[in-house]
RNA sequence: GGAGGGGUUCCCGAGCGGUCAAAGGGAGCAGACUGUAAAUCUGCCGGCUUAGCCUUCGAAGGUUCGAAUCCUUCCCCCUCCA
């Protein structure tokens, strides 16, 4: 958009239209590439494309921002040979804003593969096992050659449950880590020559008394917006939120805050209540080629016979593609036949879902309604949980260890 | 007509005297998935009053302490030769 200059477009604005300093809050953060209405969810996009979707169909489903990522697109096809694209915009034809993730959470998750050491750090590639090395300084380099809107910090980020002593040191070398990416990444130039927004992670561990130190180191540094990072990585909901609220509560009110990784339609609202700007979850998409579509009612999976010979559609209140054209009936055959359709049209369907939610809260948050729309919606979503099985597959009392 | 091979739990297909309600696939049924090494993974899959019992490996008899496995007859199928 060619808009005049001003300073609710410029890339690193963050306009707030409601809420300000208390939750739920509305805003505006202006990007390289167009002004994201917040809150906000951005389907994932690991490897420079959202699972089986088009640019075209993620515009359709509503969505204004997505998330790709530094690992894996550095090993395949590399960072260089994107920049020489013009960036990822122009490479993957996407041309809204992209924010991507840093490769901390790899560090988590490859965790038998990966050596963490203060320059960085060693892993080995998944794809054919060659050594590397990723530094703060060399994740924002690749994200700089990516061109992305908003590039995050690499951070340490690391399982629970840890040692206290662990939960420091990852904390620590997350915030020398962070200093040393924000340091490198004003050096830096990308190919479009837009400017980027620099995100830096809050870690902690489970120790809100730790999260809100580290927020508030990190909220001390010249950076754009806060990830939250380390969370829903094995403690109940409950102290997730805990989490959350001790890291929010020692940051600044101005800057986006980022809840990396969440989650459920229930965990989504439950973070705008709580504040939170961004979000993005590997559910809407992944689970949807896995059969799980997200309804107004509850999660449902297509697989199940009981939609065998169901006319309806995935969602009746959905205006999606899927949704206007197939029943849930023929959806389940292409899904239960392998084709490759089921997985386009449950993951369209899911992101239209995801973006719908988003964007009804928006709208409450706007018109001073969004603790209703919360509870109707999560009342809603969790009675149909309930109601479909013995046990419900979705929000279920946090588990503890055993039972 | 002659010679040979075969009939196994929904399907394909192992088993060839006990540790077999019977490997492995597939199909079917259900579950999981939260900054994606995921179109993946897990469980169930003869019946029941389930640490046990009952019914099952073409049919009927028989041998044996014990048979899907050995013998006899019968019924089907396939290949080759006339």
């Amino acid at each position: 958009m060619a808009a005049e200059p001003s300073t609710s477009t410029a890339p690193g604005h963050f306009t707030l239209e409601r809420g300000a300093a208390v939750a739920p809050r509305a805003g505006l953060l202006a990007t390289g590439h167009g002004v994201v209405r917040t809150p906000a969810f951005m389907p994932v996009g690991t490897q420079g494309t959202v699972k089986g979707l088009s640019p075209a169909d993620l515009r359709a489903a509503g969505t204004q921002i997505l998330l790709s990522n530094t690992y894996h697109l550095m090993l395949r096809p590399g960072s260089e040979l994107i920049r020489s694209f013009g960036g990822l915009h122009r490479f993957m034809a996407w041309d809204g804003p992209i924010l991507t993730d840093s490769g901390g959470y790899q560090i988590m998750s490859l965790k038998e593969r990966v050596t963490v050491t203060e320059e960085g750090v060693a892993f080995r590639s998944h794809l054919d096992g060659r050594p590397e090395l990723l530094t703060p300084e060399r994740a924002m380099e690749i994200q700089a050659d990516l061109g992305v809107d908003i590039a995050v910090t690499l951070d340490h980020a690391i399982l629970l449950p840890a040692s206290p002593e662990d939960v420091r040191d990852a904390g620590e070398r997350t915030i020398r880590w962070t200093e040393r990416s924000l340091a490198h990444a004003r050096t830096l130039d990308t190919p479009t020559g837009l400017a980027q927004l620099h995100f830096a992670i809050v870690q902690g561990g489970g120790d809100p008394a730790l999260r809100a130190e580290m927020a508030a180191r990190t909220a001390a540094m010249a950076c754009d917006g806060f990830c939250l990072g380390g969370l829903s990585v094995g403690e109940t909901k409950e102290e997730t939120w805990i989490l959350a609220e001790a890291a929010t509560a020692a940051l600044p009110a101005d800057r986006p805050r980022y809840l990396m990784g969440m989650g459920t339609p229930p965990d989504l609202l439950d973070g705008i209540a709580r504040g939170i700007d961004l979000f993005d979850c590997v559910l809407p998409t992944r689970n949807a080629r896995n059969g799980m579509a997200f309804t107004h009612e509850g999660p449902i999976n297509i697989r199940n016979a009981v939609h065998a010979r169901d006319p309806r559609p995935l969602d009746a209140e959905c205006g999606c593609e899927a949704c206007a054209e197939f029943s849930r009936a023929y959806l389940r055959h292409l899904h239960v036949a392998g084709e490759l359709l089921a997985h386009r049209m449950l993951t369209l369907h899911n992101v239209t879902f995801y973006q719908t939610l988003m964007a009804g809260a928006r709208a409450a948050i706007e018109r001073g309604a969004f603790d209703e729309y919360h509870r109707a919606v999560t009342h809603r979503y969790r009675e149909r949980a309930a109601a479909s099985g013995d046990s419900g597959p979705a929000d279920r009392e946090p588990s503890g260890e055993n039972s």
